[in-house]
DNA sequence: CCTGTAGTACTACGGGTGTAGTTTATGTCA
DNA sequence: TGACATAAACTACACCCGTAGTACTACAGG
């Protein structure tokens, strides 16, 4: 019943744009993108509009442009997106993930005791 | 340089088969599969073809059938899925994801302690 | 030897994606 | 008012995926 929300990457990096302008323009957030993402101006147009057509975003006209805005919150989609990648690659235990994560030789010194940190912090918000 | 290696939900499922039998026909993992993932034999052959063609797996041919067996590891195409969603959805910090799984609510009670002991595990490995 | 069977290869179709050129409508400035 | 700029819509194309039917080939059993 809910929408299917795995988002590639170029769309997440429209998706990035425009909540973090709140709305934005096809033109503006073809600007937005030149650094990170050289493309064409239509290839943008085209991606707000399939986007639009899966429901993630939506627009409002004033005068000739088009202002686009999410539909569905950031959280949402990286939710979906954690569950996902969870039940492609974890068996659907997130658990299983956090053990990945631990275990990768990719953590930088000092990450293990933020994420220390993070544990005590969840403990104390379940326990209130 | 490297190989694409994000996989989709089918493919896993076809890629688990060959990981956990080390190697399979066909036939095989087509039967393996019906339980899970009812498809049909032709079905799962085309997926193996298409893996085959992107270099995730080979085969042998003994007699008349072919023996696929998986060229990549596990936990290289695990691997590759994080690095991508995290690169994809938390602005490529890994920290960033592991606070997402702790926020979130799905968290069943127990696992904060699991993990909990997951992180005086690896600590204790980083020490050694 | 012939035929059924099993297994692979080939073909196909509908749908999504990345990418972008071309067309059309419209507002603006000289 | 007429040419130009701008923005959206339409069209296009190559590629991947899920799914599966059909065709071909070879082996085994009668």
């Amino acid at each position: 019943m809910e929408t299917r929300h795995a988002l590639s990457e170029p769309q997440m990096a429209v998706m990035r744009v425009l909540w973090q302008k709140g709305e934005a323009s096809a033109a503006q957030v073809h600007e937005a993108l030149q650094t990170e993402r050289p493309q064409a101006y239509t290839t943008v147009s085209t991606t707000l509009s399939r986007l639009e057509k899966r429901g993630i975003v939506t627009h409002r006209g004033e005068g000739r442009q088009y202002f686009y805005r999410a539909l569905v919150a950031e959280d949402e989609v990286v939710r979906a997106g954690v569950k996902d990648l969870v039940k492609r690659l974890f068996g659907g235990d997130r658990v299983n993930l956090v053990s990945h994560l631990l275990r990768s030789e990719e953590m930088a010194p000092g990450d293990l005791e933020n994420i220390q940190r993070m544990i005590d912090e969840a403990r104390n918000r379940r326990e209130s």
